[in-house]
DNA sequence: CTTTTTACTGAACACTGTTTATTTTTGCAG
DNA sequence: CTGCAAAAATAAACAGTGTTCAGTAAAAAG
């Protein structure tokens, strides 16, 4: 039963490798750009290869958004250690710039890109999105149940908070704040984040 | 001369064929799934010609993107009747939200697509986008010389109402807002534009 | 050593944006 | 009306795309 168990071990290596790869290649040249072609080649296999192993290129993308997923969730983990349910929430905004500004294509894989989703309902990518998203709804409701905070409804509190994070971050990064002709345009989001908190926050 | 006069028309109105076929596709089917081989089959011309007015696909969607910042500044265009800017501020996010969830293609269009943007500095549709953004700012700068907020950082505030906005928008549009389970989408997002500026304007 | 199973290949298909040599159409002078 | 130059439109070509599938090579089993 050995042989069986290296012949599955060396086909999951692969697997990896063309993840490994393709993720790379997705955050270097962007989803598009990415073609199944120039994947093979890097891996030093045919075309055909790769399709035996991810059912499209569709498919390719929802691991490596769940290798995004991941890496988000990781930036947000020591976030945990604080306690005050606001001071955290502000921390979180910091967080989540910080990481959308330094890694703009990972960001652009998990909430940008269109072209699956809308088919798929059902996905790994796809939980571990909402598991995030659960980070900051957690830090909501505890700065209801512990009034730190006149507004009642969580799930709008937490959407609008999400909402200007993203909203920021994608102006930003598809150029659409130079509109604006700001000299320090990171500098102004981390002043919004501050800002957003202190209006719907009393960390008293 | 009134020949040539004949033949500008004539190429003129080539010019806007193109232009309106393609507009009509771009939101249909997108920008990507458009080809220009399409255009050319719809307008009963061979792909060439199509270059003869344009110099590739990228100008063709800036142009594209000229029309849809005019439908959104005709949208606008009643705010102006309003007196007092924090309603108009509060019609304004309606309106944003309105126009832009019956007609996400325009707005991928207009605030979403990566392509050109960066390469291009100057650019038409470009003065259109910050024309529109001049009506926001507009109305906040009166919301703050007339005291209707604490803040006083005219760029800062409208930046945020802009990416809360752009963010429902975004979120909604491209179902990443389906993480939240919620039942009335829309209806969410209306009600995060009024908790917003209910927060930060006092309209007394 | 043969058979069967598994893994892999690369050519083919129907597309894409863009360029260019060629052909067609047009306007005008003789 | 004819000849000709200029303008306009075309078809073919180039290099690329995602995806499929008949065929081949390698490995495992008998």
């Amino acid at each position: 039963m050995s042989v069986k168990q290296r012949r599955e071990r060396e086909k999951e290596e692969l697997r990896q490798l063309i993840l490994k790869e393709a993720t790379q290649m997705f955050l270097k040249e962007g989803y598009e750009k990415t073609s199944m072609r120039k994947i093979a080649k890097r891996i030093e296999y045919s075309v055909g290869t790769i399709y035996l192993y991810y059912k499209n290129k569709d498919e390719l993308l929802y691991a490596v958004q769940g290798v995004a997923f991941d890496h988000f969730l990781n930036y947000m983990k020591p976030l945990m250690d604080i306690e005050h349910p606001v001071e955290r929430l502000k921390k979180m905004g910091e967080i989540y710039l910080f990481f959308s500004l330094q890694n703009p294509d990972y960001y652009d894989l998990m909430f940008v890109i269109e072209s699956p989703m809308n088919a798929v309902e059902e996905h790994e990518s796809w939980n571990k999105g909402e598991q995030l998203f659960n980070v900051l709804k957690t830090t909501v409701q505890e700065c209801v149940t512990q009034k730190y905070t006149k507004q009642t409804n969580v799930d709008a509190l937490s959407f609008m908070i999400w909402s200007a994070m993203h909203g920021m971050v994608t102006l930003k990064n598809k150029c659409r704040i130079r509109v604006m002709n700001l000299e320090n345009e990171e500098g102004l989001l981390r002043e919004i984040n501050g800002m957003m908190i202190h209006n719907f926050f009393d960390s008293n």
